[in-house]
DNA sequence: CGCTGATGGTTGAGACATCAAGCGACAGGT
DNA sequence: ACCTGTCGCTTGATGTCTCAACCATCAGCG
């Protein structure tokens, strides 16, 4: 399997270790605040906020398991868990039959926007807090072409293509409103304009 | 709870989105090799390469923790896991009775040490591949940063302190030997030598 | 039509993580 | 010596994720 049996070198090495870190204990720290203040994982948060930015507060579950990071296995146990709390719903899709949609209840919603503040806050005191501009920049575009690997192993989920333009905003994020649910500020649902 | 309700600019959040997008997915990708190829998941060959490099290849199970990024519940029942694979060996400590010590047998270094390399290539391949010196460096620096926010919310885990010199290797990663078990490259135990 | 294969989604079993509770060992004070 | 608190560690219950199997739907094709 290795082609080229080579090592990390110095830099490589102290990058990994910490990205290691970051990656094992960062979830947890997360979801500690989501959990405590509103008994949401920050997954199910994700997959909330997802729904919220979009028409209609709906997507196909393919779709909600693309922009959420997930296998469609997760995501789809995750959505029954959200159906059960009362805050979201499944229906078949009115002209293809294999296309599940999932739809943000006014309950949901209410709760991704009580939650939004306080996980903006703790993403800018655990992330961001210490880092200077270039730092966050260059953080995005490492990550970025980290997922740009991890996009090519297909396996279950497929791909999320990134900040497709330059700059600014992002494809799900174009409406403006005052109560923002994604931790990166956008919009939620179109139904109540 | 939100001191400053300020939310993320916009560098800040293409950063936060493909860092989230990193956490959730990367875990499953370095699982996804090591299990398919030796039967390991990433953070028991994490706690494996710990003691590998320690000396006697043994630790305290806290140290242990500390060092592998985890609870020391979560510790616990891996070690145990490992025990039953007969990777590992459990025995208090002979000068304190409540620290229970963790040595590495010899069946568990020859798994470590066998998976090392196609590991090491799963990180190149995935994370570093793209990402020019420059960008390895600062992501490491930014890792390292939100590393030391992590530190302070205490919680199950302690801090672990990382790179207190400058450049080169790191504390646990001293003596050379021809087969290196951190993805970093280091050694593997004293007894041997 | 009726195959065949691919697609979208769900389900159940097993593995694993988390949380809270508990236990023995130590330390400090009285 | 005892009582109390803390520390290091383990345990069991509960919840979540993964993996493989499965089902239904659709598309292409003879």
């Amino acid at each position: 399997m290795p082609p080229t049996p080579r090592w990390l070198d110095d830099d490589e090495q102290r990058a990994w270790r910490a990205l290691a870190g970051v990656v094992l204990r960062l979830p947890t720290a997360l979801d500690a605040q989501l959990t405590r203040d509103d008994g949401l994982t920050h997954f199910s948060y994700f997959v909330l906020a997802m729904l919220s930015e979009a028409p209609d507060r709906t997507l196909a579950m393919s779709e909600l398991a693309r922009l959420s990071n997930s296998s469609q296995s997760r995501l789809s146990h995750a959505v029954s868990r959200l159906e059960r709390a009362g805050w979201a719903s499944r229906r078949p899709h009115p002209d293809n039959g294999r296309i599940t949609l999932a739809t943000l209840s006014d309950e949901g919603l209410a709760v991704v926007r009580r939650a939004a503040p306080a996980h903006a806050q703790e993403v800018i005191r655990l992330v961001m807090g210490d880092l200077d501009p270039d730092q966050v920049r260059v953080l995005g575009q490492a990550c970025e072409k980290v997922l740009a690997r991890l996009d090519g192993e297909s396996g279950d989920r497929a791909g999320l293509d990134l900040s497709p333009g330059g700059s600014g905003t992002m494809a799900a994020c174009t409406a403006a409103s005052a109560t923002p649910t994604t931790t990166w500020r956008s919009s939620a649902g179109a139904t109540t304009a």
